[in-house]
DNA sequence: CTGAAAGCGCTTACAG
DNA sequence: CTGAAAGCGCTTACAG
């Protein structure tokens, strides 16, 4: 690797001074048209590369935003990001990613390197059991945070998330007007507000159409397709013979069909299903999936919009802001049968 | 935000210089036991932030690493990133993620933030175009690159990737074996070295066997669950009616075993269908999938190992090291029946 | 075992 | 419109 070229080596070889060339390359109207032409074809003539660490360093601006998730491979989480990365790309920000698979020691241990690294700004879905002081780190070291998809109890901060609650009684509404009555909820945690939030809106839901509600129709636990896959041959056991299932999203849903499917029955005529999220792979699975639009792309997009705000000085009001939650009705759910 | 601390403000309140609290708090054994403590506690009573910018200023050495692949959210790339992730955190790495979604314009541009930021190193799955001297922007500016997943030509690199010619052979052998002889191959480019070695493979394979290689059952193109349940319709509707189908990856043959069955066929039995890359959900696919398991795993922990070795001064030969597929038969292929 | 001083490569008032 | 100088917060020889 050649010698390391940096501002004043520009300088010298054009004669002018470091200040000079760092508002030209910075397009300072301070600097004339001409000067500042020669100075970028110089800078590109011997490659030169912006130091930001030393840059930041002076303004303690780094252009990084960290982003913080349970973890990526998840696509309910991919999309969101997805969202996130459209929305820093055009404001030059360098988004620094990370999981936390729900262990508050790695979501610190973030934070700590965000901080180190003099990050601006951070979005995280809170790990389950997130104390407060990990957050209050971030905020009292000037880096401002947002939360996506998951509440936090006892902080004011800007949180991003689908109205889980409404959107868990539009799929259980679904069933009962489809005639199920013995509608299982399959996945989901009551560790955190999210988890609580859906079985809350389900329980709801079957109370207003006057069904009674059987804590054992239950089945907590499952978030992934391994999950619901493996949860359905407990499912078809239960002696109350349920014909639906909630299922906490569309990975278990998918789980679950592919479950059922194995075990002979079909999914769609003699189990109904419905999912939550309307992943991509929704609408393509067989039997096409039966879903609540989460808007995660909304969520992604107006968190990243909220932190970039905050950085250049307006201030979004603080608390939750609901995104509205729409049924998508396909294959996975049909008319009440009995099990034979 | 209180009154910034930094390593002065812990040595004015001790009465230490900055140079000692540098060294205790990096353990240096050139500083009293006693004193080091007393400087770690009196470092958290404070709430001190190591500034890894004014470090790095100082040593050019970052802790940053960068990866840069085609598409996160494809789980194929999401197993190799969380094997790298393993093995980074495990060496207090920080890593940056990107997409370049085959943009050679987005790949450059973070590989240009790496150097400003003046990451340590670079993984990368190169994006189609790739000009070399883009690699060699990277390591002309002191930052080594490592390959995964697809190789580059006229560039030396260390290169990590499952062997691809010999992989679509085992699964294109175990068709051939069934008694398939009309079989499409789905998905994939010539525009990457994995497109044109897996096709290869599969045209060696079929020559082998004495089987006439017909171009019209390559359908080139899909590489995702929607993909290949796009390219149901069209895979069905060939006249040479094929009966067996080598697709590109995993998600391509889930997606095309959805496409098929929603058209009223059943996949392993009337059609057969193979994956590759034996991703988790694989198995639990309905039917689940015969498949080539591509190593991922493998794959990001050498690429992860390899780099960090590099960064220690020892230096594994450049070149590609190709991982070992292995055949993963399960219910999605059957013995050739003719199509009705 | 500890301290004084220089320097990493920028940006930002301040002069002119 | 351009330049000289200070300083961001560390680490690293060098002294003692």
């Amino acid at each position: 690797m050649a010698q390391k070229i940096k501002l004043s080596t520009i300088a010298e070889s054009l004669g002018l001074s470091t200040a000079t060339i760092s508002l030209a390359l910075r397009d300072s109207p301070l600097v004339a048209n001409d000067t500042r032409e020669k100075i970028k074809e110089q800078a590109r003539a011997l490659g030169y590369i912006y130091n930001r660490r030393a840059a930041s360093l002076r303004t303690s601006r780094s252009g990084i935003i960290g982003v913080v998730v349970h973890d990526i491979m998840n696509p309910f989480y991919g999309e969101i990001l997805k969202a996130i990365e459209t929305e820093l790309d055009r404001s030059r920000h360098t988004f620094i990613l990370s999981n936390h698979y729900d262990s508050v020691e790695k979501q610190r241990t973030f934070i700590e390197t965000l901080l180190q690294l003099g990050g601006d700004g951070v979005i995280m879905s809170p790990a389950i059991g997130t104390p407060i002081e990990d957050v209050r780190l971030a905020e009292q070291n000037g880096m401002p945070a947002i939360l996506v998809a998951r509440s936090m109890e006892g902080v004011d901060l800007p949180t991003y998330r689908g109205d889980d609650s409404y959107g868990i009684s539009l799929a259980t509404n679904h069933l009962i007007g489809l005639g199920h009555r013995a509608i299982a909820m399959i996945g989901g945690t009551d560790q955190t507000s999210t988890g609580r939030d859906r079985y809350q809106g389900y329980v709801d839901a079957l109370h207003r159409a006057n069904i009674e509600v059987d804590a054992n129709l239950r089945i907590p636990g499952p978030r992934t397709m391994q999950g619901g896959f493996e949860a359905a041959v407990y499912f078809l056991s239960l002696p109350q013979k349920p014909t639906a299932a909630v299922c906490w999203n569309d990975l278990v849903a998918i789980g679950l069909m592919n479950g059922v499917a194995r075990a002979g029955l079909v999914p769609g005529v003699d189990i109904s299903v419905t999912g939550y999220d309307d992943l991509e792979q929704a609408s393509i699975s067989t039997p096409s999936l039966t879903t609540v639009s989460n808007g995660q792309a909304e969520v992604g997009r107006l968190a990243a919009r909220a932190l970039l705000d905050r950085l250049e000085g307006s201030h979004e009001p603080d608390g939750i802001h609901l995104i509205k939650p729409e049924m998508r009705i396909r294959q996975s759910t049909g008319l009440y049968r009995p099990r034979a």
